[in-house]
DNA sequence: GAGAGTCTGGAACGTTGTTCCAGTAACAGT
DNA sequence: ACTGTTACTGGAACAACGTTCCAGACTCTC
């Protein structure tokens, strides 16, 4: 059974999500069905659930595919600070990349990719010689932080689409609505109106890492 | 027009968005259909989309009726540090009791519900004396923050109901998971299988809390 | 009463995830 | 070369969904 021959133009669980990866990037979330995925490998409905179980599981191994890749790029022997930094922000750019893998992520609890990250942004946490009592909140907190930017920004992503011609466009209508907001109930985000056009989403992640880094050293 | 007499029986925005919360409590997001809501309004679809447009408009009103009530509950007055606790705690809990809204705030990215809770955080920062070139860094990374343990708490609480009898069998089960992965690869997540049974979700999540805000406090 | 607006309920449409099953390809044993 | 078994395929069929459509019912104004 285990050295069963296949036929040259065999099917696989691996075909079958690369094909769905690229479905998901090129299409969107909402282009992905099991009869637009039948017909661009060319065949059917049926024969794609002989190698996978369901909907989720196909998103939670093309998921897992984009992840392992990012995590697996990062390189080891970098400093730790920087381990993360660079650690996340792959995780960063590969959502905004495919936005489908925020999305994913953030219904998954613990899947194989959330390990991962979780594992590489742990064991850096102990290089920087974190205190063994707070290694796990402390990664807790940069994971659900790298998921929560993650998210959002995959939400953002989906939004651009329609209206706006580019991305400042876009920003300086979500302030325009701000600035317009009661000024009595919404003084903070009158103000920040101000800096949301210009603000680089990259670097806001990256300053908010840095900021949770800090936490977590200065928490005796 | 605008005076104009209501039938007694009158179906509206409100009563639709109150029925939909219902159904999301009691059944999950499954359970909320047009027709479970046509029934249980004891009216057809049509009637529901004469004053709703789709399913999303009414998952965001949804959304927003409860996160609103969560920030309006919220007392004034606290001293900012507190009032930062109280508000992310809240919507903690919120999602906690509401699984849902946990999906749905990552999904609406620039919300009434998620303007609300910016709102919220970015005030009570500039109270606390954050520098006002820091304040929309700090007040993103604690709202991002915030968000993803939302939305890791709610794919949660969808979890927990096959299988395990309670919630320390649930992760008793997962940390016996994290124990059987390979040594070489993942040292960190072995070592926090030891805590993953015994931690309390809500003290870490308002430990990652404390994390960030002495991360911006510190950060000159 | 007549007419106009507002609102209702349910039938109907197109699409989706999933199941079912008759059929085919490649092997192993004789 | 035949046969049976297993591994796999493709497409028809099903139930459920979001959404649209529209004939009617209600309630006001004239």
């Amino acid at each position: 059974m285990a050295t069963r021959a296949q036929r040259t133009d065999a099917l696989s669980k691996e075909r079958i999500v690369d094909a769905a990866i690229e479905i998901l990037d090129t299409e969107g979330e909402k282009g992905l069905t099991f009869r637009t995925l039948a017909a661009r490998l060319a065949t059917g409905a049926g024969a794609i659930y002989w190698h996978v179980a369901n909907k989720d599981e196909l998103l939670a191994a093309a998921t897992d595919g984009v992840v392992t890749r990012v995590v697996a790029d990062v390189a080891r022997g970098e400093n730790p600070r920087d381990g993360i930094r660079i650690l996340a922000l792959g995780v960063f750019d590969a959502i905004d990349a495919h936005p489908w893998v925020g999305t994913q992520l953030s219904r998954e609890p613990w899947g194989a990719a959330l390990l991962q990250i979780f594992e590489g942004l742990g064991g850096r946490l102990q290089e920087l010689g974190v205190p063994r009592a707070q290694q796990f909140n402390s990664a807790s907190a940069l994971l659900n932080y790298v998921l929560g930017a993650a998210a959002q920004n995959a939400a953002n992503a989906r939004l651009v689409l329609p209206g706006a011609t580019d991305r400042s466009d876009f920003l300086g209508g979500i302030a325009a609505r701000w600035t317009e907001l009661d000024a009595a109930r919404y003084p903070f985000l009158r103000q920040a109106a101000a800096e949301l056009p210009e603000h680089d989403d990259r670097e806001q992640f990256l300053a908010g890492i840095d900021l949770i880094l800090s936490g977590c050293l200065t928490e005796s």
